[in-house]
DNA sequence: CCCCAGCCCTGGTCGC
DNA sequence: TGCGACCAGGGCTGGG
């Protein structure tokens, strides 16, 4: 489950490498990764193509390249990417898509679930289509204040779980890093999203930002699938405060870590840290 | 517009 | 040892 961390690792691994480099050659094993249809149409259009810029905008990749075209890149829930990838195909059955640059070297697409998409933008279209995502502000970047929290979340009944997991309150968040800033936050995950105060928006909007660097700074969280490119595991899982800790005591009072479901999420937080009445 | 259920997909785990 | 049920969940669609 690569969230904002995770693809940001894996952003920030790739751009030296690959930047200033040429596609020679791409191959497509899932129909269902590419779009638009058919796969050999955008491996076709890859091939030649020069990039420009490994950037990232929320949970997407963005590859940019000469051209002016873009790909994005979605993991989804086990999207990999390996670089620089040993063997071919036959090595691994969950290899998607292989794509072979101009120094010889390889980047290989693994994803178990084929969840995630490769989708090719021509010239001009990249805004638009992230337009039409509907992405929050990037929670790391200054623009993004308790005000915008307080702006986005304002008349929201919605519980701020389920909030937090829509991206448009901001670009990014997922199941792990939301519950992970609302403990930090001291805020229940099931509170009404526009009820919060002043003060707990700005808790919240700390809460997002700590727990998110926080993750960068561990390289992600390896629960099952993810690994950066280079195979190694991201160490985040360590520092969790709250996610996948049912009955472990809370770092702050000790009291037991609880689960329950939101958003039809798995969701844990401390009943005595984060209060709901 | 808001909110939620259901869908996609596969491996791992659990109960019998 | 096998088998079915269920869980993991990001983003999208469709319904109320």
């Amino acid at each position: 489950m690569p969230e904002l961390p995770e693809v940001e690792t894996i952003r920030a691994r790739l751009a030296p490498a690959l930047v200033g480099r040429r596609i020679e050659h791409v191959e497509i094993a899932d129909a269902r990764l590419t779009r638009p249809d058919p796969p050999g149409a955008v491996a076709d259009a890859l091939a030649g193509e020069r990039i420009a810029d490994v950037g990232r905008r929320g949970k997407y990749l963005v590859f940019a390249f000469e051209s002016g075209r873009h790909l994005l890149v979605h993991l989804r829930m086990t999207g990999n990417v390996q670089y620089p990838a040993r063997g071919g195909f036959a090595a691994d059955p969950y290899r998607r898509a292989v794509v072979r640059l101009d120094d010889g070297s390889d980047v290989a697409y693994r994803d178990v679930r084929r969840f995630g998409t490769w989708t090719l933008l021509e010239p001009g279209e990249a805004d638009s289509y992230l337009a039409q995502r509907r992405l929050g502000l990037e929670p790391l970047e200054r623009g993004f204040t308790a005000t915008s929290l307080e702006r986005v979340l304002a008349g929201r009944r919605a519980p701020i779980k389920a909030a937090l997991l829509d991206q448009r309150a901001a670009a990014g968040i997922g199941n792990i890093y939301a519950d992970e800033a609302l403990w930090r936050a001291r805020i229940h995950p099931l509170r009404p999203a526009g009820t919060l105060t002043r003060d707990e928006l700005g808790a919240l909007r700390k809460g997002i930002r700590d727990a998110l660097a926080m993750g960068i700074a561990r390289q992600g969280a390896s629960l099952r699938d993810y690994r950066e490119p280079g195979g190694r595991r991201g160490r985040m899982q360590d520092d969790f405060r709250v996610y996948g800790r049912t009955g472990e005591p809370c770092h702050r009072c000790g009291t037991p870590i609880e689960k329950i479901r939101a958003a039809g999420r798995g969701t844990w937080y401390c009943p005595s840290c984060q209060r709901l009445d």
